[in-house]
DNA sequence: AGTTGTGTTGAAGA
DNA sequence: ATCTTCAACACAAC
């Protein structure tokens, strides 16, 4: 489940790999999650536009594009973001390979995770590109027989897998996608310098009644905290899922901020969480879930008391918990 | 083999 | 308004 640290560390990983390259085409057998317009119309309008930067806000991916378009991007469940060099989109031809490698290193993206490739994104980087327009203008039959993913002087391909198909692609203005409603509603990013103490309990105070469970992981007061982290930053600070905002002493809530601010932190440099599907940019998984403490650990010992620790329903979503240590 | 749980978000229903 | 439920979808585990 992408939550903020996967998300961050997707972010590094493409403004690493893929700044400055151009979009020389895009391909997509899933055209449900482009939002607000015809695949011929995204494809039209993204082709031959320079990746200038990429950012987030909470679990929101904005790539921004030459000529003011960003492509907003939103991972959902399932969806994990995959830089290939050079066009090893064949299926076929990466488990041939992964086959042939067994002792070598270890192939990512033959991972059954990252066979869910419903999009991707057919880029050249700026050098590249000159090369293969000046070929293609003096003359060039190859051309005609070449399938539109082979284009001359791809070097590099963006590739969304999504399992389940809930993630989301919008591509528009700046201007507009900055204005959505989904995105001006949100409320602080988590590990933005914004998000103080002071903002925490200004936040806090409109939401007396509701559990603290449930208010970490509205993303409409704070961005970018999901399940997995609710539970790991409630553990942490000894803090009962359901206790209500207005039951929390000072102390309390200060240890929860710091806690939110430390817990995300040590994810972002484990690379995030791989429980399940979340990989990184080369297919690669994080290891956050190396040292979870009680997120999908029901039945087993509290690091802390050896308490058993425990699972319930909170927000229609499962948290986790130990009732000896978490009050 | 059919049912259930999984979790993010938006939309529909109450 | 504000709360709850469901739907989007695929798959593992029972």
């Amino acid at each position: 489940m992408p939550e903020l640290p996967e998300v961050q560390t997707v972010i590094d990983d493409l403004n690493k790999k893929i700044k400055g390259d151009i979009v020389a085409d895009f391909w997509s057998d899933w055209p449900k999650a482009i939002k607000g317009k015809s695949l011929k119309e995204f494809q039209k309008e993204i082709k031959n536009r320079k990746i200038l930067n990429a950012r987030r806000i909470g679990k929101n991916i904005f790539v921004d594009l030459s000529g003011k378009k960003t492509l907003y991007i939103h991972l959902k469940m399932t969806g994990h973001l995959l830089v290939k060099a050079q066009n090893t989109n064949n299926k076929a031809q990466t488990k041939h390979k992964a086959q042939n490698t067994k002792s070598q290193k270890y192939d990512y993206f033959s991972d059954r995770v990252n066979q869910y490739i419903h999009h991707i994104w057919y880029l050249a980087d700026a050098k590249q590109r000159m090369k293969s327009e000046s070929t293609k203008s003096t003359k060039n039959t190859k051309d005609k027989f070449v399938d539109t993913h082979n284009f001359v002087g791809s070097n590099r391909t963006l590739e969304f897998s999504d399992m389940r198909k809930f993630a989301k692609i919008v591509l528009d203005d700046t201007e507009k996608i900055n204005n959505l409603s989904e995105i001006r509603k949100l409320g602080v990013d988590a590990m933005s310098p914004q998000f103080t103490l002071k903002k925490f309990k200004e936040i806090l105070k409109k939401k007396e009644n509701k559990p603290v469970g449930i208010i970490l992981m509205d993303q409409e007061s704070i961005a970018g905290i999901g399940n997995i982290y609710r539970s790991e930053i409630l553990f942490e600070s000894n803090v009962f899922p359901q206790r209500k905002i207005k039951t929390l002493k000072d102390i309390e809530i200060k240890k929860i901020y710091q806690n939110i601010k430390k817990v995300l932190k040590k994810a972002i440099k484990l690379r995030g969480t791989s429980d399940s599907d979340y990989r990184d940019t080369e297919g690669k998984p994080g290891g956050f879930q190396k040292i979870m403490k009680v997120y999908q650990q029901a039945g087993k010992k509290c690091p802390k008391c050896d308490t058993i620790i425990k699972r319930m329903t909170l927000g229609q979503r499962s948290v986790f918990y130990c009732s000896k240590c978490q009050k």
